[in-house]
DNA sequence: CTCCTAAATAGAAATAGTTTCTATTTAATA
DNA sequence: TATTAAATAGAAACTATTTCTATTTAGGAG
């Protein structure tokens, strides 16, 4: 948790009660969506908004302590990016469980230009089946 | 033409003003939004429905004319994919004119572990510049 | 500890993008 | 030409997300 909230403050985000319990969701390796979380948070505050967790979880994902997952349905996924800093990664994710994890090697951080365009940026993710639920 | 007609065919689409008139569209190898489209296609039919432009969007991605595209925002992209059949590929498209290229090198096509998970499926998308608009 | 302020929050309302539904029309085949 | 599955428009519904406003709170300064 201190690493948590070494990461917000070095963001300006203060380390509130909803982030903690956000947090402590995501430490589970698993991926949510937005009103996911919102239902779980309901249960442990009495009062708790839905834009709040929007707006905190793209908080989260802004100091690098989530990053977005994408899935084929019109919602949006988040995970825990356990990733260290600013260092190139990308995620792939269990289909079964949603457990995340971070793939360093990156065939197109170094390079430049591809079919005659220069290139800006890239986004990539795996879906796949993780040893655990491989082996049940 | 006769090639998209061939291809709807296949599919028991069938060959309508609507789709010939949004295939056009695509042919200047430019991404659209659904909306974009609606709005194009306003100026040619007087009648003209949204919902009927989101479904043959979807139609013809079934049957391999278009690619769905994605980007930050909210919205659907789509642009015209080239690739014969069923070959497995990615898309490079321009950030500044929206033009899409074919990927076919696949680094994870004949992947069949990483990091302990079974690949199951990987999204991939590259965004850069083209040559047409670094020549500029 | 107390005060201060920027940041965080809830709740209501608005928005944007997409989908569903129903009745009508049309493309493609026999 | 007749037939029929597929396509269509338009209205309405839906869902995920965002905006707005007023209130509260975390964390630093004194
Ligand atoms: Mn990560
Ligand atoms: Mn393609
Ligand atoms: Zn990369
Ligand atoms: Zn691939």
């Amino acid at each position: 948790m201190q690493y948590f909230m070494a990461k917000l403050k070095l963001h300006n985000l203060k380390f509130t009660p909803r982030r903690i319990a956000i947090i402590q969701l995501f430490l589970s390796n698993n991926i949510f969506t937005p009103e996911e979380i919102w239902n779980r948070l309901k249960k442990q505050f009495k009062k708790c908004g839905l834009p709040g967790v929007y707006r905190n979880l793209e908080s989260l994902v802004e100091c690098g302590i989530l990053a977005k997952i994408h899935k084929i349905d019109r919602k949006r996924y988040y995970g825990l990016c356990s990733a260290k800093e600013n260092i190139h990664h990308h995620h792939i994710i269990c289909l079964q469980c949603g457990k995340v994890d971070d793939i360093s090697d990156c065939f197109f951080e170094k390079k430049e230009t591809i079919k005659g365009y220069k290139l800006i940026s890239h986004y990539i993710q795996l879906n796949g089946i993780c040893e655990g639920c491989l082996n049940k």
